[in-house]
DNA sequence: TATATTTCTTCACAATTGTGAAGTAGTTTC
DNA sequence: GAAACTACTTCACAATTGTGAAGAAATATA
C-alpha cells in the first residue's frame, strides 16, 4: 500500500468520491517519480508527456519572453496536479517549463493512459469538470487581485494565504509570480517588517 | 428555423460537433430573451438562475466591493456564453451582477433543464470540458498580461484585440476591466493619439 | 574550506499611475 | 428643449513601482 496514492486519493476526495474502480485505475496507471530540485520535468517547445501529480515538494511553471526574461506564471506545492493541462490533453507543443525549485515526489501518468483511464473508469470525466471549474475560480481572482491590489497587498495576501511559498521559494520567483520588479519587492518586504 | 439557435450552433462548433439530437434539445430547452440596456439579468446574492448564451450585444459582470465600488471582471459581446457558471452549476449564490451595456439578445436555459439535457444529450460533458479548458487559458493570459504589461500596454492590447469594446464600452467600465484609475486610462488615452 | 556563482538588499533617480477637484461634454428624462 | 444627471477630460501633486548599479549575503561547486 503506498502512501503517495492515500495523498493522491484524499486530494480528489475534496471534489469528488472515487469508487474503488478509479483507485485500481490510478494505482495501475500513474507511476511514482522522484524529481531533484532544479530539475525541469516539462519543457517548452515539447508535447507534455505526462499529467503530473506533486505529492510534496514545490514546482514553478515558466516561460521565456522575447527578451529572454524567465516570467513565472505559477507556483505551487503538493498534494496537487501541476501540469500543462490544455497542451497535455491536445498534445501539442507548450512553451512553458515545468521545474522542480524543491526536491519533488510526483505520480505521473501518460497521455495515453489517461484515455484508457478515462474509458474503463467512472468518475474521470467529472473530476475533470470540476478541478477546471475550482481552477477557473482560482484565477478569477487572481486576475481581481491584479486589477485592484496594489504590489503590497498582493504580496501581503501571499504570505497570509500561502506563507509556506514565502518561507520556501526564492524572492525572486515571487516577484515574477506577483508581477513585481525584484528590487521593488525586496524594498516592500522590508518596509512591512517595520 | 430561428436563426439565434444557428448562431449558437456553429459557435458550439469551433469546439466539439453538435449532433442532431443535441441540436434539438437546445432548441427545446434554450429560450429566446430579450435584454434591454442596463438591464440586470442574474443579481450578486441570488443563485443565477440562467445558463446565458449572448447572441448578440455587450454585458458586462461586476461586483460591489466593501466601498461600494463596481468591480468590473468581465466584458464580452456575443456570440459567447456569459454566465457566473460555478455558482449557477453549484446552485450557490454568486457575488457578481451580469448586466447589458446595449441592448441584448440572449438565448438562457434553466439550471434543472442542464441537468435534462446532459442525461438526454450526447456532447454536453465534452463541450463543458473543452469550453473551461479555453476560458482558462484565457484567464492564464489576463494574469500574464496583468503581470507583465504597463496599464498602457494592457489598453494598446485590448485596443488591437477587441476593437469593438473599445468602441461600445464606456471608458470607465473598460479602466475597472484592466485595473486602471479612469482618470489615468484618459491620460494614457489621449497620449496615445499624439 | 575556499572559490565561484547566484541571490538579495539598498540606493538615487526616473517613470508610471493614482487622487481629488473642477470644468466640459455628452446623455437621459421629463 | 431644458434640466438633471452621468461620463469624460484635465490638472497639479502624491504615491507607488521600476531601473540599473554596487555591494552584501547566501548558496553551490570544486
Amino acid at each position: 500500500m503506498n502512501d503517495n496514492f492515500e495523498i493522491l486519493f484524499n486530494y480528489v476526495r475534496l471534489l469528488v468520491d472515487i469508487p474503488k474502480i478509479d483507485q485500481d485505475l490510478c494505482r495501475k496507471y500513474f507511476k511514482p517519480f522522484s524529481a531533484t530540485k532544479g530539475e525541469i520535468i516539462e519543457s517548452s517547445g515539447k508535447v507534455p508527456q505526462y499529467h503530473n501529480f506533486i505529492v510534496s515538494g514545490f514546482m514553478r511553471n515558466f516561460y521565456s519572453n522575447e527578451l529572454g526574461q524567465e516570467i513565472i506564471t505559477d507556483i505551487n506545492d503538493g498534494p496537487r496536479f501541476f501540469t500543462s493541462y490544455n497542451h497535455f490533453m491536445h498534445r501539442t507543443p507548450s512553451n512553458e517549463n515545468l521545474q522542480c525549485i524543491t526536491d519533488c515526489e510526483l505520480l505521473r501518468i501518460k497521455r495515453d493512459d489517461v484515455d484508457i483511464t478515462a474509458k474503463l473508469g467512472i468518475t474521470q470525466m467529472e473530476y475533470t469538470v470540476q478541478i477546471l471549474q475550482q481552477q477557473l475560480e482560482k484565477n478569477k481572482q487572481r486576475i481581481i487581485d491584479h486589477a485592484t491590489l496594489s504590489a503590497e497587498q498582493r504580496y501581503v495576501k501571499l504570505q497570509k494565504e500561502y506563507p509556506s511559498i514565502i518561507q520556501n521559494i526564492p524572492l525572486k520567483y515571487i516577484a515574477s509570480y506577483l508581477g513585481i520588479n525584484p528590487g521593488s519587492l525586496s524594498r516592500i518586504r522590508n518596509e512591512l517588517v517595520k
